[in-house]
DNA sequence: GCGTTATTATTTGTATACAGTTTGTCTTAA
DNA sequence: TTAAGACAAACTGTATACAAATAATAACGC
């Protein structure tokens, strides 16, 4: 009934509050905590053997961002994004992601190079085992990647937490994903981490708008087959209608 | 020797933690509570008149946010952004702004664009009075409002986030801001704000890029004047450096 | 049998209690 | 008079306790 999920590898945290947050976000990134699933303090505090007090704050720094989302008494909800929310982050990624890729082409350094390869290699061997999981983290630390290399925390920050809750619309659509979409994001990825390694601004900035608006335009494809009323929302559950997850 | 400060006007939130959220930020953005200044949660608790629960848990938010500062076992700190933090959030803010504005001439309504002219002529009120509080609230209201009039909430919540982070660097310098200053950065917004409403994507972009980019050197001047090492870091008191404000 | 109301169980939001650290002060000795 | 060490105070991080509200369930009437 309980505690499928081992949260315990966190441990390096210096409190239990950064371990709840790392472990909790683990989890629903893996898709362990569904999007639309309510998130019962009690039971996190007792996976995590800890007490509700840390959880809490944990619990109330994913909702900031955008992970989870409230309904005043009722409980906290894995969010789950709507369509036109996730094309609202990309949106926002197509402003930044050029931005970035452009600057570490002029910053990135040896060890930052070799991190980003390591993330599409990582994102490659995803594809044969059809892993989306992994697949999807690869992407995460190869965006990461990139913002670190650009030397600018703020936005390499932002555009983790949009990936983030990409991925979470992704976990709901996950089925859907398949390994012709995976390489191709792949290829993209490689393209950008090429111009960045050959040092031109230029092309890693054209190819990073490239990948942000086709992106956008393969999840809206892949949302648009499902019937528009999004599954999982009220389906015969007797929550209602868990929040959509509005920053 | 307690509580100068009233946190009490945001009963209409649900919750006390919600609370204890505005009412911090607003104190720390008023410049009630300094930068570099330890936060002591059973006084600010006190203040509220609440328990320190709730306002753990406001703080763990605002820690996130970036705009305090904890070292682990030792308190919490608002935080005093080093010159090259502030560089770096404006360099943020010039990829993301023009994109705004560019967005909002597109966007923008009737309602919206009242909006924003409200916040310009808040500021420029702000300029006769001196009251440099206020015009940072006013800025940070025009850049807010650009952000919703151009429908990308992410993007939108970015900006007025690093807003409040490079407010606070100004609140530790705030004697150097003088009125010239003030009705320089009015002027761009207006510039901006008549571009928005001319319909303009190009010239809003193009204005929004120049005031990003002349509010950084403008800022980077300033900082230059001041000696250093920061005043205010480890002078005289019996705190440790605090902490730089990492996001 | 079905709809409606009372009752019980959960669960959140908040307060309080406690243990471990760190800071500051006082004492003592050189 | 100053340095070192012991003691006391303050504060954080965590656990537990409690009240209010909501959801689930049972009892009841039709």
């Amino acid at each position: 009934m309980l505690a499928p999920i081992d949260l315990q590898p966190f441990e390096k945290a210096l409190t239990f509050r950064e371990a709840a947050y790392h472990a909790i976000k683990h989890a629903i990134l893996a898709g362990q905590l569904e999007p639309g699933k309510p998130l019962v303090e009690e039971r996190l505090a007792a996976m995590l053997k800890i007490s509700r007090t840390p959880v809490r704050e944990a619990l109330a720094i994913l909702e900031h961002e955008g992970l989870i989302a409230p309904i005043y008494r009722r409980g906290l909800f894995v969010c789950q994004l709507s369509r036109a929310q996730v094309i609202e982050l990309f949106t926002a990624n197509e402003a930044v992601e050029p931005f970035l890729a452009r600057r570490a082409a002029f910053y990135a350094s040896p060890e930052q190079l070799i991190a980003i390869e390591h993330a599409i290699s990582d994102g490659e061997a995803s594809v044969d085992r059809l892993d989306v999981a992994n697949f999807l983290r690869s992407g995460r630390m190869f965006h990461a990647g990139i913002g670190i290399a650009a030397a600018n925390p703020t936005l390499a920050q932002l555009v983790q937490r949009n990936e983030e809750r990409v991925d979470l619309f992704v976990i709901s659509y996950g089925k859907r994903i398949d390994a012709e979409m995976m390489r191709a994001s792949n290829r993209e990825h490689r393209a950008i981490y090429q111009a960045i390694c050959d040092r031109d601004p230029d092309a890693a900035a054209r190819l990073a708008i490239y990948h942000a608006q086709y992106i956008r335009e393969r999840f809206a494809a892949l949302a648009n087959d499902e019937q528009e009323s999004q599954p999982g929302v009220n389906a015969g559950r007797s929550h209602p209608a868990p929040p959509q997850g509005a920053v």
